[in-house]
DNA sequence: TATGAATGAGTATTCATTCAT
DNA sequence: AATGAATGAATACTCATTCAT
């Protein structure tokens, strides 16, 4: 019970947590929610049943820290890319994003899945609203610096097209030109000026 | 000497399909299709859990009907619009696209998701991925003759950008706006000359 | 409702209890009593599975018709092989048993397990014990005539000596040296005077 | 660290795999295999249906557990009849073979009975194959130390006498004569000298 | 006589969750 | 904090049997 103890404890207790975390997305990513057993995320972990319980409520409890947990993640990376430039942040948040799905499709995969089951998970539908209308935001404030009339009407079309294309590219994957749709999305947005 | 002529015997299975069929493709739509229980789906069509079997060899069996059935429905209602002129091909189908959306979101949200579950639905993901490039093509011949120089290009964001407005309007719902979406959409892609 | 009628009917329910009861017994002893269903013993038959149960009872009483049905015929033919010499009889006998076992090993296997379901079907129990006290009878009858000493003795281990045969050659079937054991049953128990 | 030592819970695990193993045996032994249902088994065992699945993949697998142990065991106790005189180790195994018989009845039905069910059970086909084969090895190998002639085919036919009895027995039961049976056996096999 | 659509009771199996240790 | 034995509710699927025609 020593403050040493209690830091240990603490220690152990973000491990363990992390690579609950880590095993579950990873086995949800690649076999989804219903077909990924609490046994199979404790072995991957390489802990107990019962440990995870102490950990997370329930499995849905889990699901929902996991998306919060990665979709934080990409947030904190995002705001590391504004600068002052409205052009080029996008261009960097474009650049970005195209590079997570090339690198994680799988992971972009089962936010999108899941992203579609709305009515089966409330905390889904929280988190995509805010999501969808923070991005809108964003975009809407940049286009507006970049000096685009109808930033907002823009940046609705511009976030559909994001969307959109993660969805081409998820489903058709190797035969969807996304280098060249990342070219092209750069040089519309990001280099022209707006008329 | 039969107790029941056969034609009979083939009009009852077919109501009695129908009705299954029906029930399930609702139910999974509200409640996806783990969430749907075989139980849920015969009390729903008013018969007995047995009989089910008695036309689907299984849960997933009757997914696959139901599905592929579904899509050969908006198969053959497309079809009906085409037209002479690419232009108002075009507008059509841009017209009832958003009518879909408006009117069964809740099947635009199950096609989609199961769409994404490709280890589970390897199935709806082929489907999936011929109509997508079915649409493409489409598109592109459309954009074709319409006029516009790099159609094929045009016709990859146009796609995207389709299934991006669904993906929005899903999630947001009934504060997206989608009609002013569809005019915009109608406005550049059907209405304008192309520069 | 004519005469003519009547033994037609009577003809077309004969022949239809005939492909029953032949299809029954070719499934059942093909793959067990319970991996046989009704609807694959109907339709190896050519018929409904309603008619079925014009017929027969139940499945069990299906089981058990084919089973005394066959036992019957072997019955009769066993009758046929009767002569006024016991040795000869004995020896009429012993090569029906090899040959039988020999050209429908897959008819025994089944009746033999089938006496070992004794608890499982009442009906078992019964023919299986009436059989077997008959054939030890006979037996003994013939061994007494032979002039066997102790012809109950020998006869009870005479009849075991059958059944064990019968036993051993299904289960170990290629391996198993029937004509040499033929041979020796008949040198042993026909050819040879008793001491 | 462990909340339970491995040993106990070694021991814990031993303890109802025993309690289910016997519950599995005794009521498939009485009933069969099809009439014995996961839920019977359970109660009796005085554990769950579900922990039953910890401890055997499924019913199929625990019958063969079962079987496999059960077969194990009486190898083991006719290891122990075995002594340096041929003719007083046959008398053993004779005297151990009938007390079994008199004794366990319903056991020696339901393996004999599964031995049959080639298709359904083709693991225990394979054991009682190999066994029967075991078992004439060592009926020659005595016959022919205690001197007998033809010590092969005299095994065989008293490895079917042994077989014939036990199917004799099982089927009449309380009118068979076991003991005088068993006596005869005695007398004629490990007592008299061969001719 | 004959059919086959329809039934529903029955069964093996899975798996999230609990809890004694 | 950690374990894993144990639970039991839930569920897909089967199949003998019935009955309206």
């Amino acid at each position: 019970m020593s403050p040493r103890t209690d830091e240990k404890n603490a220690e152990i207790r973000q491990e363990s947590m992390k690579r609950i975390a880590e095993a579950a997305f990873e086995l949800i990513a690649r076999q989804g929610f219903e077909a990924t057993t609490i046994a199979q995320i404790a072995q991957k972990a390489g802990v107990s049943k019962g440990l995870l319980y102490n950990y997370y409520k329930s499995k849905e409890d889990l699901l929902e820290k996991v998306v919060v947990d990665s979709l934080a993640g990409a947030d904190q990376t995002m705001a590391g890319l504004m600068t002052d430039d409205a052009a080029t942040t996008l261009e960097n948040l474009c650049r970005y994003y195209f590079r997570e799905l090339r690198t994680k499709p799988e992971q972009w995969r089962i936010l999108t899945e899941l992203t579609f089951r709305i009515d089966q998970f409330q905390f889904i539908h929280d988190i995509a609203t805010k999501k969808m209308r923070g991005y809108l935001d964003l975009l809407e404030s940049l286009l507006n610096n970049m000096g685009f009339p109808d930033a907002r009407g823009e940046a609705k079309l511009l976030a559909a097209l994001f969307d959109g294309i993660a969805i081409q590219y998820l489903v058709i994957r190797d035969d969807y030109p996304l280098d060249e749709v990342e070219q092209y999305m750069i040089t519309k947005y990001c280099k022209r000026h707006p008329q």
